[in-house]
RNA sequence: GCGAGAGUGGCGGAACUGGCAGACGCGCUAGAUUUAGGAUCUAGUGUCCUUCGGACUUGGGGGUUCGAAUCCCCCCUCUCGCACCA
């Protein structure tokens, strides 16, 4: 009597010899095929595993043990990126304190983890919201303070209202916040960055070296924005200043007509004249209501006002007007911009609403034209009208033009990148401090190292509004300066957990260690990491961050590799009924529920079976049972093989059954190797329906004795990465030693994947028309012969004559027949 | 607006470099077994045509090819990213 498959019973029993055997604890000296495979740790917010966590961690620890097994020493650890707004949200509405809110939701999620079944080596846990962690966070902002890639300066930021701190620019989306989608504003502040765009060139080169999907390197090289180009001096026609602006197209210096400057440019107080005052300062007004996100639309008209000034061309010193208009924008290039009309489409723009002349200096075949434009003309051509330049190719005359501006001192090369230095600040409770203090005398003084941690203070009114949350806390903030000792004050602002979560990977290795933020040479030796699985949506965010920090880090002398993550995939999403998960459609699916109704083996086997990881795929309550009804079988056909002991010989049915599971090894492996997991399971259950036949239909006692000695161990050496309760239960219940995961992982035979015979289909001008059986050995001659042979295909050759036939091997006859003449 | 990806049965999805479209699973139909089953097993299941058999089928339209889901051109829809970046 084959005895019931009990899912909750056999997760629980396995996890805890797991856990008392210690089977999953790495040996980090052990480098010889090390294997560093790392999912994004969990931000413990205050719900439980989502769906998403699920789908991010079980098919990236199927991978993981399917590498075990493979032979590698892997590492797979797991940690909580505890600190961040939503987790103080969360304490805030629940009327406790973050810490004690953050601990317990980090109780029940780390044991939802365990329940996942997933090997993570949990001696390497980590909590950054703990002072042992970021204390080296704290140490990590010295080093960069030390090394000025730290600065603090007032500068506009973005201000979300609702979550009450600044936001870096890339938590802002299309000018709404990134976490509560509050219309995001703009503030005067103080703030810490992190000088990100030293490394901006760093960040580009990088991406040669990694192996990360096209699509996010892409979105990496567009945030960065690289442009190479110029800077060119006008002077201010009866002023002292220069506008400076950027441009990559010095080649059409000759075609500027008027200047434009940014509404908030420093310059344009002093330059608009006074009859013109009355008229900029409303302009001016008027640009700051607009939303941001209405000001960069390229849906809007452009808009602007003369200032009343004018400046000169230093190619042929003419005077041009001087603008302000929003299109033009402070925070890129240099907030000015030379306009050309016949060849910036927005410019033509402008200069056609306020009737600026268009002068073209440009030409596709370099000859004049005296047609109006209706559009610009922005691709390379020959230079007309430009002095000394004309006829000159556009694409040489980058470079002439350029040459000539520097030898006359009003110019020079320039590479501009769109990236902006990280800002770092936070005006909330629930992050790392930041390691400053300030003294009237010494100014801004680093606290020492050996002061760290900056224990975040735990009487401190943390549900105000407006202010940081530390200020409340005079204990924190009056502080002695470190230097000369009199009465200092504080950093309030804590750091944006992006800070945390840029380093974490090197801390997995050594969590425990006291005296350094991380080992040198382990983390030398373990890193990269070979295989980083994640969210897409971190793309720009920690994805880049993390890059910067090992750049800097290497820089310092501290670690000695040039990237963090050597191989990336993402996972997709989810949906549910096509749609995507939310609580507002009420479609979200609560793992918990099948998880207790048919185990975690089954659950995290599903997910991986939707679909192809990296598009995500779609939920579906009903198909979950196909997977529970497989794995069931496959325990009901393992344990009859196992209690009939078959003892016979019987060869032929036989040979297909092993036919087939070298197939199913060689495809299972392939697709597991490239995150294919469902077509991986389907070969799987390709085999288990042949073995299936085999037992039904071969009397017991005549059935291969091979059956019970290579082919149930196989497959489930085969499932154990997708169900590894299950699979270790089995492996145990069929007599062998614990663990499965100390098995090795089948290798194929591709000698045995080679037919006798196949079919072949007959094609008559592209059209199947029959079958045919051939030996393998047949040459390609015989093969046409034998298919014009074949009743069926005489029938449409008759009276025809072959004016081609060609043989796919092993997969078809292709025969092109024409009438007769 | 620009860029990238995708569109395949009733459903989720396979098809690696052009080579028998629809693997695998869900659902459905019939049968077997069972006291019963939402258990299990077997067979069937793209659409249309009256059949042996045939015709049509990978968002739509054209093309290249002996042969196209796959390559090329045009159009439609969806998803994601960027959005005056000078």
């Amino acid at each position: 009597m084959i005895p019931e498959y009990k899912a909750a019973e056999i997760e629980k029993k396995w996890q805890k010899k797991w856990e008392t055997t210690k089977l999953y604890r790495c040996n980090l000296q052990d480098l010889e095929r090390k294997l560093y495979c790392l999912v994004m740790f969990i931000y413990p917010s205050g719900d439980k595993l989502h769906i998403g966590h699920w789908y991010n961690y079980a098919p990236t620890d199927t991978w993981a043990r399917f590498k075990r097994m493979q032979g590698f020493n892997v590492f797979e650890p797991m940690g909580y990126d505890a600190f961040g707004l939503p987790a103080e949200n969360y304490a805030i509405k629940m009327g406790v304190h973050p810490a004690e809110s953050t601990e317990k939701n980090i109780n029940v999620i780390r044991e939802q983890l365990k329940a996942m079944g997933a090997m993570y080596d949990w001696d390497h846990e980590i909590n950054t919201s703990r002072p042992e962690y970021y204390q080296w966070t704290q140490w990590l902002f010295l080093q960069l303070y030390k090394n000025g890639l730290a600065y603090r300066k007032k500068a506009a930021a973005n201000w979300c209202p609702t979550c009450q701190t600044v936001l870096a620019n890339e938590q802002v989306v299309d000018g709404y916040c990134e976490r509560c989608e509050s219309e995001v504003l703009t503030r005067d502040l103080e703030q810490w960055f992190f000088r990100i765009t030293r490394y901006a060139e760093q960040l580009l080169d990088g991406h040669n070296q990694i192996q990360w999907p096209e699509k996010t390197i892409s979105m990496q090289k567009n945030w960065i924005g690289k442009s190479i180009g110029a800077t060119i001096d006008f002077k201010v026609v009866d002023h002292e200043d220069l506008i400076q602006v950027f441009t990559t197209r010095p080649d059409t210096l000759f075609g500027v007509t008027y200047m434009v400057l940014a509404p908030e440019h420093p310059l344009v107080e002093k330059l608009t004249r006074p009859e013109k005052r009355a008229e900029v300062d409303a302009y001016i007004l008027q640009a700051r209501k607009l939303r941001e996100i209405d000001r960069t639309s390229t849906e809007k008209e452009k808009t602007g006002v003369f200032i009343g000034s004018y400046c000169v061309n230093p190619v042929n010193k003419e005077q041009v007007p001087i603008w302000i208009a929003d299109y033009v924008l402070v925070t890129y290039g240099t907030g000015a911009v030379m306009a050309v009309p016949a060849h910036d489409q927005r410019d033509f723009e402008f200069a056609q609403k306020y009737h600026l002349p268009i002068r073209k200096v440009i030409s596709p075949n370099g000859e004049k034209s005296e047609d109006d434009l209706t559009q610009a003309f922005e691709e390379t051509g020959v230079m007309i009208d430009s002095g000394q330049f004309s006829g000159m190719e556009s694409t040489k005359g980058i470079d002439a033009v350029v040459d000539y501006l520097w030898e006359n001192g009003c110019g020079d090369r320039r590479v501009n990148y769109k990236l902006r230095d990280w800002l770092i600040s936070r005006q909330r409770y629930w992050g790392a401090p930041i390691p400053i203090i300030y003294c009237e005398g010494c100014g801004e003084v680093p606290v020492p190292e050996s002061d760290l941690p900056v224990l975040l203070p735990e009487n401190v009114e943390f549900k105000g509004k407006g202010i940081s949350p530390l200020a409340t806390s005079p204990d924190f903030v009056d502080v002695p300066c470190p230097k000369c000792g009199k009465p200092a004050r504080r950093e309030i602002d804590t750091m944006d957990t992006f800070v945390c979560s840029s380093w974490y990977f090197l801390r997995f290795l050594t969590p425990k260690i006291k005296d350094r933020a991380f080992d040198t040479s382990i983390c030398d030796a373990w890193l990269p990491v070979d295989q980083y699985v994640g969210g897409a949506e971190h793309a720009v965010m920690h994805l880049l961050y993390a890059r910067f920090f090992v750049k800097a880090l290497r820089d310092f002398g501290l670690i000695h590799f040039d990237e963090p993550f050597q191989r990336l995939v993402h996972q997709g999403t989810i949906t549910n009924k096509g749609a995507k998960m939310s609580k507002s459609r009420g479609n979200v699916v609560n793992p918990d529920a099948f998880i207790e109704k048919y185990g975690a083996d089954t659950f995290r086997m599903y997910m991986m079976f939707m679909g192809a990881y990296e598009e995500g795929g779609d939920w579906s309550d009903e198909g979950i049972v196909g997977i529970y009804r497989f794995l069931r079988r496959i325990w009901r056909i393992v344990l009859q093989i196992h209690e009939s002991k078959p003892c016979g010989a019987e060869g032929t049915r036989y040979k297909k059954v092993v036919q087939q599971m070298h197939y199913a090894i060689k495809n299972c492996t392939g697709d597991l190797e490239r995150f294919h997991f469902n077509t991986s399971i389907s070969r799987i259950m390709e085999l288990v329906n042949e073995i299936s036949l085999y037992i039904q239909n071969v009397p017991a006692n005549e059935q291969n004795r091979n059956l019970n000695e290579e082919l149930i161990p196989n497959l489930l050496r085969l499932i154990a990465p997708f169900a590894p309760h299950f699979a270790e239960e089995l492996w145990e219940r069929i007599g062998k030693t614990y663990s499965i995961f100390d098995q090795k992982w089948p290798e194929h035979d591709e000698s045995q994947l080679i037919k006798e015979t196949t079919s072949m289909g007959i094609q008559i001008n592209g059209k199947i028309r029959g079958q045919i059986e051939v030996a393998v050995d047949v040459n390609d001659a015989d093969i046409i012969k034998m298919a014009m042979d074949d009743e069926k295909i005489k029938q449409y050759i008759k009276g025809k004559t072959i004016q081609k036939a060609l043989v796919v091997k092993n997969k078809l006859v292709s025969l092109v027949i024409k009438d007769m003449p």
